[in-house]
DNA sequence: TAGAAGATGGACCAGAAAGTCCAGAATGCC
DNA sequence: GGCATTCTGGACTTTCTGGTCCATCTTCTA
């Protein structure tokens, strides 16, 4: 059941998505029933299943979905402008902020522990996701690259992939720690380490926490 | 209950855990049952409560604080003598190869996601773990400037903390992917930009945090 | 050796939560 | 307006699982 055949059921179905989310977010995956989703969307179990006839795991893989746009969304229009120094800065201060104000919670990694890596439907959805964010990235190096700030010799896609791990795992520490540290040194390390590659033995100082 | 009093009952303790984390790692801490555990371990019900007296999240920190320990013993001695190239290069192989060999399964992550990060036991065996870790990155960043191999101007703590974080996002990428490249890429490329600094007096400024 | 403390087995309980079902209301279509 | 489809409400069932309880066996100690 993808699509409602009315608007009035697609509209359901969004609220459900949306308000599965929230109660997701705030109690966790794990301790997050059927049934807190159903009141807080102002539905009834059968509204549920109607919409997502396998049940829970059809819907937690919605919600997953949801979330994922919502990554790339949020990064946004900044992560599609990587051609300055500036821009990068922007981007990385809203990295930063949009995961600080996330606060301890995953959404996508909760998700996907709970549904399973087994499941195809889960990791289909994760792996599309560092695709694109990968891609991004890369698209941005590139642009530097065009315009002579970063070197052509850059191995362009495994820096990305370096990158891209590194805000993972700093998202990660901060989900378990509650400190942010971690994420501000690997995207500024990762940042540093693209400028590094300019040509230019002369210091940089732009960085600011 | 830390431990049991006599010898007999210091190793059913033991077996329960090392049990315990076998079928965490198979079924994953959702699908886990006390029973599974049970039936594993060749225990009783009583005897899983006789020593975890506060049930399954007891056990389960017991199962994580287990897990945090071979973290690090597993990458010794390398992780313990960073003084060379080589010995980066050696630990960087043991990493990728332990990862690549436990598979789609972050025991840690999963535990303490289900335990829920507002416990703060979790949260230490977390903290602790990455405070080691990245401890004895920094150590062993300082054996190569000890050694004029790195630029004395290197800021040591951040540089380690975005290798940490990279190493942390790589292991994330490579459970919901499958695939190393994210992990190799950032070991690899946060050696890489050690090595970079080594002819380098002139310094980056380094940022604190 | 006898009693106490510890260890073990397993039946039993209680609650929770996913999922089912059907009646009835709303809505769209001709 | 009337029929068909969709949508909604909520009671009910079923299964699962963490946790309790107590009787019994073993081990240690005085």
């Amino acid at each position: 059941m993808p699509d409602a055949p009315t608007a009035k059921g697609r509209a359901t179905r969004a609220r459900i998505v949306e308000g599965a989310a929230e109660v997701l977010r705030e109690q966790g995956v794990a301790f997050a029933t059927l049934d807190d989703i159903r009141s807080r969307t102002g539905t009834s179990k059968s509204q549920l299943f109607h919409y997502f006839p396998d049940g829970k795991d059809e819907l937690l893989l919605a919600v997953a979905q949801f979330e994922a746009d919502r990554v790339l969304a949020d990064q946004q229009p900044h992560l599609g402008r990587l051609d300055s120094w500036e821009s990068w800065q922007q981007w990385r201060d809203v990295v930063v902020e949009r995961y600080e104000r996330q606060g301890d919670h995953c959404p996508l990694g909760s998700l996907f522990l709970q549904v399973g890596r087994s499941r195809p439907g889960s990791r289909a959805i994760v792996t599309e996701l560092m695709r694109q964010w990968q891609q991004q990235l890369a698209h941005g190096m590139r642009a530097l690259q065009a315009n002579g700030m970063v070197s052509s010799a850059l191995d362009v896609d495994r820096t990305a992939a370096a990158l891209l791990a590194g805000i993972q795992g700093g998202v990660a520490i901060m989900m378990s720690t509650g400190d942010s540290t971690h994420l501000k040194a690997a995207l500024d390390t990762g940042i540093a380490h693209l400028r590094a590659t300019a040509g230019e033995p002369t210091a940089r100082k732009p960085v600011r926490t």
